[in-house]
DNA sequence: CATCATAGATAGTGGCGCTATCAGATAGCG
DNA sequence: CGCTATCTGATAGCGCCACTATCTATGATG
């Protein structure tokens, strides 16, 4: 794994031992190194050949990681290669965040059945309906088809009748998405901003979701 | 664990043994056996001392719960508190609702932190602009929480830029849920459609928020 | 009557995310 | 300078989870 190089910033900036790390992180030392030795953070600068220093990046990545694993629900291989898109400079944004979406989603291989094949084909008319640029076999087309699946495999089937009121909720959230990180000028910053909108988005959705189902149910069924 | 009893309904309508109902489903044998255990899936009926049969309910069910596990990525321990929600239907509805809901979010104990208290502030400031019955302490409210939590501590806290926008969409996908509901008559159904609804539909929007967001990327950052 | 499937029970497996323990080296303080 | 707390790097172990394997005794099936 290659580490980028902070160049000829020798700033200090905040530079901390792993004991100082853990302890504003709230993760404990040896988790820290296992996280080290999982590729997933920087190993600290060696200051000698038993003490190491942490700066800021370090900081920053930790939490990171550790908002993937606690909010966003990804295990920790699917944070390796979140930031190893995230860490790659020279792919393309667009890239980058189909990237990034391919791995919050489990992959479902084996022989479709029925109810997959017309899933699909209702994923493909769902796509070509709205005009999206968008392929019904990329991962995020065979989630939704997968999902669409097994609402029939368990008899509610009729559910797919909220799909299209789903659909355009979710071109708002994805307008929504973009016109937030067209405003971030920097770079460097957006990539990762695309990266954690899109896994924490997808917490604090589910979440409002469930308020807002919460305020529609008890106006509806109010005490019974 | 009470299974709920079938009554005088001999009707024998698919009984079949346990190879059968793990060839249709897919599921192992030794699964079945195992998730029967577990108290997930109620026992086949015993036609003598070592032979079982097992009805449509019990495909039904377990075509359920994989649905949950594969698909809602619900742990099995969730799966029996919401499946225990479903079977008993002495409870309101709303309050059924209240409790699926409630598995699907991972607890968040200990003490809050600074970005945990301005959190729960907007989160409190959102619930009362919008009119909600809600309470930013309900473990959606207690997630809502911990994602906009999340996003200050990894510095991406501008991303709540987008909340408002994210309730709107939410509220219409509520609004979509609760019509749907509403058709449902049947009340039986309503409580496994709610279930099923609230675990899938989250599958089905984070699927359809990336398709929506691969194509407004393409079209904003085409092949930079 | 031979073969196969089954119930029920117990033990084992593999992956994941840590956690414990240790040896040897260093930091920092008086 | 000595003392103790801390550190690096390495290896081994742990607890949970979702199965999976294996076994015995029994019954179904052709």
């Amino acid at each position: 794994m290659m580490w980028r190089q902070e160049g000829k910033r020798k700033r200090t900036e905040n530079a901390v031992r792993i004991g100082e790390l853990s302890r504003r992180t709230g993760v404990t030392v040896p988790t820290i190194k296992y996280y080290v030795r999982e590729g997933l953070l920087p190993p600290g600068e060696l200051t000698s050949p038993n003490q190491a220093s942490y700066g800021d990046p370090h900081e920053r990545r930790l939490r990171l990681i550790r908002a993937l694993l606690e909010v966003g629900g990804l295990s920790l291989a699917a944070i390796g290669e979140v930031l190893a898109a995230v860490d790659d400079r020279e792919r393309p944004v667009h890239d980058m965040l189909g990237e990034v979406a391919d791995r919050l989603v489990a992959e479902h291989a084996g022989e479709p059945d029925a109810e997959t094949v017309l899933a699909r084909e209702r994923v493909a008319r769902l796509i070509a309906e709205r005009g999206w640029d968008a392929d019904p076999d990329s991962p995020a087309g065979a989630a939704l088809t997968a999902a669409l699946a097994a609402l029939a495999r368990v008899g509610h089937g009729a559910f797919i009748e909220v799909l299209d009121a789903y659909a355009r909720a979710a071109e708002e959230v994805a307008r929504a998405d973009l016109e937030f990180t067209a405003r971030r000028v920097d770079r460097e910053d957006l990539v990762e901003t695309v990266a954690v909108g899109t896994v924490l988005g997808d917490a604090m959705f589910a979440a409002l979701r469930r308020l807002a189902q919460t305020d529609a149910s008890s106006r509806t069924f109010s005490t019974e």
